[in-house]
DNA sequence: TTATTAGTAGTAATCATTACTATTAAGGAG
DNA sequence: CTCCTTAATAGTAATGATTACTACTAATAA
Protein backbone atom coordinates (compact mmCIF):
# COMPACT_ATOMS: atom_id res chain seq x y z
CA UNK A 1 0.00 0.00 0.00
CA UNK A 2 1.28 3.29 -1.33
CA UNK A 3 1.07 6.76 0.58
CA UNK A 4 -0.74 8.85 -1.92
CA UNK A 5 -0.99 12.71 -0.90
CA UNK A 6 -4.45 12.35 -1.69
CA UNK A 7 -5.15 9.53 1.09
CA UNK A 8 -3.31 11.99 3.32
CA UNK A 9 -5.29 14.79 2.72
CA UNK A 10 -8.67 13.05 3.15
CA UNK A 11 -7.38 11.89 6.69
CA UNK A 12 -6.66 15.10 7.40
CA UNK A 13 -9.82 16.05 6.59
CA UNK A 14 -11.44 13.68 8.53
CA UNK A 15 -9.58 14.14 11.72
CA UNK A 16 -9.67 18.00 11.75
CA UNK A 17 -13.06 18.17 11.43
CA UNK A 18 -15.89 18.14 13.79
CA UNK A 19 -18.96 18.38 11.45
CA UNK A 20 -19.23 14.50 10.82
CA UNK A 21 -19.06 15.04 6.78
CA UNK A 22 -20.13 13.42 3.56
CA UNK A 23 -17.98 12.11 0.86
CA UNK A 24 -18.75 15.11 -0.82
CA UNK A 25 -18.11 17.20 1.42
CA UNK A 26 -14.90 15.84 2.06
CA UNK A 27 -14.74 15.98 -1.86
CA UNK A 28 -15.09 19.50 -1.58
CA UNK A 29 -12.71 20.17 0.67
CA UNK A 30 -10.30 18.06 -0.88
CA UNK A 31 -10.72 20.22 -3.94
CA UNK A 32 -9.14 23.02 -1.98
CA UNK A 33 -6.10 21.75 -1.86
CA UNK A 34 -5.86 19.44 -4.85
CA UNK A 35 -8.16 21.03 -7.26
CA UNK A 36 -8.38 18.16 -9.78
CA UNK A 37 -9.01 15.57 -7.29
CA UNK A 38 -11.76 12.19 -8.35
CA UNK A 39 -14.34 12.13 -6.41
CA UNK A 40 -13.58 8.19 -6.89
CA UNK A 41 -10.67 8.66 -5.37
CA UNK A 42 -12.43 10.15 -2.16
CA UNK A 43 -14.91 7.31 -2.11
CA UNK A 44 -12.36 4.64 -2.54
CA UNK A 45 -9.94 5.71 0.07
CA UNK A 46 -12.72 6.11 2.42
CA UNK A 47 -13.63 2.85 2.11
CA UNK A 48 -10.17 1.77 2.39
CA UNK A 49 -9.91 3.94 5.98
CA UNK A 50 -12.90 2.54 6.87
CA UNK A 51 -11.42 -0.89 6.77
CA UNK A 52 -8.34 -0.24 8.19
CA UNK A 53 -10.12 1.66 11.07
CA UNK A 54 -8.45 4.72 10.80
CA UNK A 55 -11.99 6.48 10.26
CA UNK A 56 -15.77 5.51 10.98
CA UNK A 57 -18.70 5.48 8.70
CA UNK A 58 -22.11 6.74 10.09
CA UNK A 59 -24.89 5.25 8.57
CA UNK A 60 -27.84 8.34 8.40
CA UNK A 61 -31.55 7.95 7.38
CA UNK A 62 -31.25 9.65 4.45
CA UNK A 63 -28.60 6.84 3.19
CA UNK A 64 -25.78 9.70 2.59
CA UNK A 65 -23.21 8.46 4.90
CA UNK A 66 -21.04 10.44 7.12
CA UNK A 67 -17.57 9.98 8.02
CA UNK A 68 -16.22 10.40 11.58
CA UNK A 69 -12.23 10.74 13.31
CA UNK A 70 -11.59 7.40 14.83
CA UNK A 71 -11.38 8.77 18.59
CA UNK A 72 -13.60 7.66 21.55
CA UNK A 73 -16.58 8.08 20.53
CA UNK A 74 -18.82 5.35 19.13
CA UNK A 75 -21.54 6.74 20.34
CA UNK A 76 -24.25 9.07 18.68
CA UNK A 77 -27.00 11.07 18.77
CA UNK A 78 -28.91 11.82 15.83
CA UNK A 79 -31.75 14.32 15.68
CA UNK A 80 -34.57 13.55 13.10
CA UNK A 81 -35.28 17.05 12.35
CA UNK A 82 -32.25 18.78 11.60
CA UNK A 83 -30.02 15.42 11.51
CA UNK A 84 -28.02 17.12 13.40
CA UNK A 85 -24.87 14.37 15.16
CA UNK A 86 -24.13 15.07 19.02
CA UNK A 87 -21.52 13.26 19.73
CA UNK A 88 -21.81 11.22 23.66
CA UNK A 89 -19.31 9.93 25.62
CA UNK A 90 -17.83 6.62 24.97
CA UNK A 91 -18.13 3.35 27.04
CA UNK A 92 -15.08 2.72 29.40
CA UNK A 93 -14.47 -0.68 28.77
CA UNK A 94 -14.88 -1.87 25.12
CA UNK A 95 -15.75 -4.93 24.14
CA UNK A 96 -14.15 -7.60 22.04
CA UNK A 97 -16.46 -11.14 22.22
CA UNK A 98 -20.05 -11.71 22.71
CA UNK A 99 -21.43 -14.94 22.70
CA UNK A 100 -18.39 -16.58 20.88
CA UNK A 101 -18.59 -13.99 18.31
CA UNK A 102 -15.59 -11.92 17.51
CA UNK A 103 -16.12 -7.77 17.71
CA UNK A 104 -13.79 -5.38 15.65
CA UNK A 105 -16.20 -2.51 16.34
CA UNK A 106 -19.33 -0.90 17.74
CA UNK A 107 -21.42 1.81 17.23
CA UNK A 108 -24.51 3.37 19.41
CA UNK A 109 -26.98 5.55 17.70
CA UNK A 110 -29.80 7.16 19.49
CA UNK A 111 -32.39 8.98 17.44
CA UNK A 112 -35.00 11.68 18.61
CA UNK A 113 -35.19 15.44 18.89
CA UNK A 114 -31.98 17.43 19.85
CA UNK A 115 -32.63 19.93 22.85
CA UNK A 116 -32.55 22.88 20.07
CA UNK A 117 -35.11 21.29 18.21
CA UNK A 118 -37.17 20.78 21.09
CA UNK A 119 -36.92 25.10 21.87
CA UNK A 120 -38.25 25.78 18.98
CA UNK A 121 -41.49 23.61 18.72
CA UNK B 1 -54.63 6.67 7.58
CA UNK B 2 -56.55 3.84 5.65
CA UNK B 3 -55.96 0.00 6.39
CA UNK B 4 -55.09 -1.64 2.80
CA UNK B 5 -54.17 -5.78 2.80
CA UNK B 6 -51.34 -4.03 1.27
CA UNK B 7 -49.90 -2.46 4.25
CA UNK B 8 -50.87 -5.81 6.25
CA UNK B 9 -49.35 -7.82 4.48
CA UNK B 10 -46.27 -6.15 4.65
CA UNK B 11 -46.60 -5.96 8.47
CA UNK B 12 -47.32 -9.59 8.57
CA UNK B 13 -44.57 -10.60 6.40
CA UNK B 14 -41.54 -8.65 8.52
CA UNK B 15 -43.54 -10.27 12.09
CA UNK B 16 -43.18 -13.86 10.75
CA UNK B 17 -39.75 -13.31 9.74
CA UNK B 18 -36.62 -14.51 11.65
CA UNK B 19 -34.62 -13.49 8.84
CA UNK B 20 -34.10 -9.20 9.27
CA UNK B 21 -35.33 -8.98 4.94
CA UNK B 22 -34.37 -6.34 2.82
CA UNK B 23 -36.66 -4.47 0.42
CA UNK B 24 -36.51 -6.48 -1.93
CA UNK B 25 -37.10 -9.90 -0.12
CA UNK B 26 -40.03 -8.64 1.06
CA UNK B 27 -41.50 -7.51 -1.79
CA UNK B 28 -41.02 -10.99 -3.27
CA UNK B 29 -42.52 -12.32 -0.30
CA UNK B 30 -45.54 -9.76 -0.95
CA UNK B 31 -46.16 -11.32 -4.55
CA UNK B 32 -47.12 -14.95 -3.36
CA UNK B 33 -49.91 -13.45 -1.75
CA UNK B 34 -50.93 -9.97 -4.19
CA UNK B 35 -49.06 -10.97 -7.67
CA UNK B 36 -49.13 -7.36 -8.78
CA UNK B 37 -48.04 -5.38 -5.46
CA UNK B 38 -45.54 -2.47 -6.62
CA UNK B 39 -41.95 -1.72 -5.07
CA UNK B 40 -42.62 1.30 -4.93
CA UNK B 41 -46.08 0.49 -2.29
CA UNK B 42 -43.48 -1.96 -0.33
CA UNK B 43 -40.93 0.79 -0.25
CA UNK B 44 -43.60 3.73 0.57
CA UNK B 45 -45.21 1.45 3.61
CA UNK B 46 -41.87 0.20 4.85
CA UNK B 47 -40.82 3.91 5.79
CA UNK B 48 -44.80 4.72 6.56
CA UNK B 49 -44.43 1.63 9.64
CA UNK B 50 -40.69 2.99 10.31
CA UNK B 51 -42.12 6.49 11.00
CA UNK B 52 -45.02 4.55 13.09
CA UNK B 53 -42.09 2.25 15.05
CA UNK B 54 -43.95 -0.43 14.02
CA UNK B 55 -40.71 -1.75 12.36
CA UNK B 56 -36.93 -1.05 12.99
CA UNK B 57 -35.15 -0.57 10.08
CA UNK B 58 -31.42 -1.29 9.93
CA UNK B 59 -28.53 0.17 7.91
CA UNK B 60 -25.99 -1.96 6.50
CA UNK B 61 -22.16 -1.68 5.17
CA UNK B 62 -23.62 -2.40 1.71
CA UNK B 63 -26.18 0.63 1.30
CA UNK B 64 -29.38 -2.41 1.57
CA UNK B 65 -31.46 -1.73 4.58
CA UNK B 66 -32.79 -4.12 6.50
CA UNK B 67 -36.20 -4.50 8.27
CA UNK B 68 -36.63 -5.59 11.85
CA UNK B 69 -39.67 -6.64 13.90
CA UNK B 70 -40.45 -4.02 16.78
CA UNK B 71 -39.67 -6.13 19.41
CA UNK B 72 -37.19 -5.87 22.22
CA UNK B 73 -34.32 -6.32 19.74
CA UNK B 74 -32.41 -3.20 19.42
CA UNK B 75 -29.10 -4.80 19.52
CA UNK B 76 -27.58 -6.54 16.80
CA UNK B 77 -24.22 -8.11 15.99
CA UNK B 78 -23.39 -7.91 11.90
CA UNK B 79 -21.29 -10.16 10.34
CA UNK B 80 -18.61 -8.31 8.48
CA UNK B 81 -17.71 -11.66 6.24
CA UNK B 82 -20.79 -13.66 5.98
CA UNK B 83 -23.47 -10.58 6.28
CA UNK B 84 -25.50 -12.47 9.14
CA UNK B 85 -27.28 -10.99 11.69
CA UNK B 86 -27.33 -11.95 15.11
CA UNK B 87 -30.06 -10.64 17.93
CA UNK B 88 -28.58 -9.41 21.35
CA UNK B 89 -30.08 -9.32 24.34
CA UNK B 90 -32.04 -5.83 24.27
CA UNK B 91 -31.11 -3.42 27.47
CA UNK B 92 -33.03 -3.66 30.23
CA UNK B 93 -34.19 0.17 30.61
CA UNK B 94 -34.79 2.28 27.68
CA UNK B 95 -33.29 5.84 28.24
CA UNK B 96 -36.11 8.55 27.36
CA UNK B 97 -33.54 11.84 27.44
CA UNK B 98 -30.12 12.00 27.37
CA UNK B 99 -28.56 15.29 28.09
CA UNK B 100 -32.01 17.32 27.76
CA UNK B 101 -32.31 15.83 23.97
CA UNK B 102 -35.47 13.32 23.86
CA UNK B 103 -34.86 9.71 23.11
CA UNK B 104 -37.45 8.05 20.43
CA UNK B 105 -35.44 4.87 19.66
CA UNK B 106 -31.90 3.78 19.64
CA UNK B 107 -29.91 0.74 17.81
CA UNK B 108 -26.18 -0.98 19.08
CA UNK B 109 -24.83 -1.99 16.47
CA UNK B 110 -21.54 -4.94 16.79
CA UNK B 111 -19.34 -5.60 13.77
CA UNK B 112 -17.00 -8.52 13.44
CA UNK B 113 -16.58 -11.83 12.25
CA UNK B 114 -19.26 -14.36 13.51
CA UNK B 115 -18.60 -17.73 15.44
CA UNK B 116 -19.46 -20.18 12.45
CA UNK B 117 -16.86 -17.52 10.32
CA UNK B 118 -14.28 -17.75 13.32
CA UNK B 119 -14.38 -21.69 12.47
CA UNK B 120 -14.76 -21.52 8.95
CA UNK B 121 -11.08 -19.84 8.98
C1' DT C 1 17.73 6.21 -12.86
C1' DT C 2 14.58 3.07 -14.19
C1' DA C 3 11.02 -0.48 -13.85
C1' DT C 4 7.04 -2.08 -11.68
C1' DT C 5 2.54 -1.47 -10.52
C1' DA C 6 -0.56 0.65 -7.04
C1' DG C 7 -3.17 4.70 -7.18
C1' DT C 8 -5.47 8.42 -9.71
C1' DA C 9 -8.55 11.30 -12.91
C1' DG C 10 -12.23 11.24 -15.59
C1' DT C 11 -16.17 9.11 -17.02
C1' DA C 12 -19.73 5.60 -17.45
C1' DA C 13 -22.54 2.30 -15.15
C1' DT C 14 -25.13 0.40 -11.25
C1' DC C 15 -28.93 -0.05 -8.43
C1' DA C 16 -31.47 1.07 -4.12
C1' DT C 17 -34.72 4.30 -3.38
C1' DT C 18 -37.91 8.04 -4.54
C1' DA C 19 -41.06 10.69 -7.56
C1' DC C 20 -44.81 10.91 -10.67
C1' DT C 21 -49.47 9.96 -12.60
C1' DA C 22 -53.53 7.69 -13.96
C1' DT C 23 -56.32 4.42 -11.68
C1' DT C 24 -58.31 1.85 -7.75
C1' DA C 25 -60.52 1.04 -3.53
C1' DA C 26 -61.12 2.28 1.73
C1' DG C 27 -64.41 3.99 4.50
C1' DG C 28 -67.57 7.69 5.86
C1' DA C 29 -72.10 10.13 4.72
C1' DG C 30 -76.58 9.69 3.38
C1' DC D 1 -76.46 -0.60 0.50
C1' DT D 2 -74.83 3.15 -2.78
C1' DC D 3 -72.29 7.04 -3.75
C1' DC D 4 -68.28 10.27 -2.97
C1' DT D 5 -64.10 11.75 -1.58
C1' DT D 6 -59.50 11.07 -1.66
C1' DA D 7 -55.79 8.19 0.28
C1' DA D 8 -53.32 4.40 -1.52
C1' DT D 9 -51.81 1.65 -5.37
C1' DA D 10 -49.60 -0.08 -9.86
C1' DG D 11 -46.62 0.87 -13.17
C1' DT D 12 -43.01 3.45 -14.77
C1' DA D 13 -39.52 7.08 -14.94
C1' DA D 14 -36.15 9.68 -12.46
C1' DT D 15 -32.72 10.46 -8.89
C1' DG D 16 -28.41 10.27 -6.84
C1' DA D 17 -24.99 8.00 -3.89
C1' DT D 18 -21.70 4.79 -4.82
C1' DT D 19 -18.98 1.66 -7.66
C1' DA D 20 -16.68 0.08 -11.95
C1' DC D 21 -13.71 0.85 -15.72
C1' DT D 22 -9.54 2.42 -18.28
C1' DA D 23 -5.77 5.03 -19.76
C1' DC D 24 -2.47 7.56 -17.37
C1' DT D 25 0.52 9.01 -13.30
C1' DA D 26 3.60 8.70 -9.64
C1' DA D 27 5.27 6.03 -5.33
C1' DT D 28 8.59 2.81 -4.07
C1' DA D 29 12.26 -0.47 -4.56
C1' DA D 30 16.16 -2.36 -7.07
Amino acid sequence: MRNTKQKELILTIINQSYSHPTAIEIYKECRKEISNISLGTVYRNLNLLVDQLQIKRIKMPNNVDRYDKMENRHIHFICTVCNKIIDLEDLKEHPTMINENKVFDYEMNFKGICKNCLEKE
